[in-house]
DNA sequence: GTTATAGTCAACCAAATGGTTCATTAATAA
DNA sequence: TTATTAATGAACCATTTGGTTGACTATAAC
């Protein structure tokens, strides 16, 4: 049930875009996480949970650890909100792409 | 010269979103915009002003007033940031069950 | 001129944000 | 059993945010 005001906020701090950076080859725990970054494990843990509130991030606990892993169907809806402008920046590319689309026949 | 910090930042906010989808069919004024929101002209004019600082809107002042208009240049950068993860969201190789496992706290 | 209109600026406020430290829970290891 | 590890919770702090009101500037209209 995430909106998009939540996942538009979760993705404007760059240690939240940089988690999501890192979960691309696959799931980390969150102390992984942490170890890429010059903050304390309880604020790489606040990011975690605004990425996971937010619908970015599944995280599942396993033992004591928490398992992370993109949910990238949430960064669909901020790309497919965002889709809806894709004319306002294609017609100024138009030329270009008409010309990319004839090399590729 | 706008970052991604601030371009999804200004984009986190519903009020921000309506403005700039007010702004599709073309620019329209600081006060035209303030008609179809339930708050102050100032408030508005601070959310026109988040959004030029984005560089979401251009802003240009013909007499007593200010005309707006959607510069979709820094959309696409968001848009553009959003599709390194479109793998991740076309390609659904994660099963229901491991998903919803996930959900629970 | 005087007055109305468009908009910003400044000050203020409550709430949210991003970080810290310290304490605590829960699971594993010795 | 005891100690260690993974992670969250609680309290705190400074800054930012989204809104207000009231004063001000600048342009246009009468």
């Amino acid at each position: 049930m995430p909106d998009l005001d939540s996942t538009f906020a979760a993705l404007s701090d760059a240690t939240r875009r940089a988690i999501l950076a890192q979960l691309m080859p696959g799931e980390m725990r969150v102390s992984d996480l942490a170890h890429s970054f010059d903050m304390t494990l309880t604020a790489v843990s606040k990011h975690v949970r605004v990425l996971n509130k937010a619908g970015l991030v599944d995280v599942e606990k396993r033992g004591r650890s928490r398992h992370c892993r993109l949910n990238a169907d949430t960064m669909k809806e901020a790309s497919d909100w965002l889709a809806e402008y894709e004319a306002f920046w294609t017609q100024r590319f138009d030329n270009l792409a008409r010309h990319l689309q004839a090399q590729e026949d």
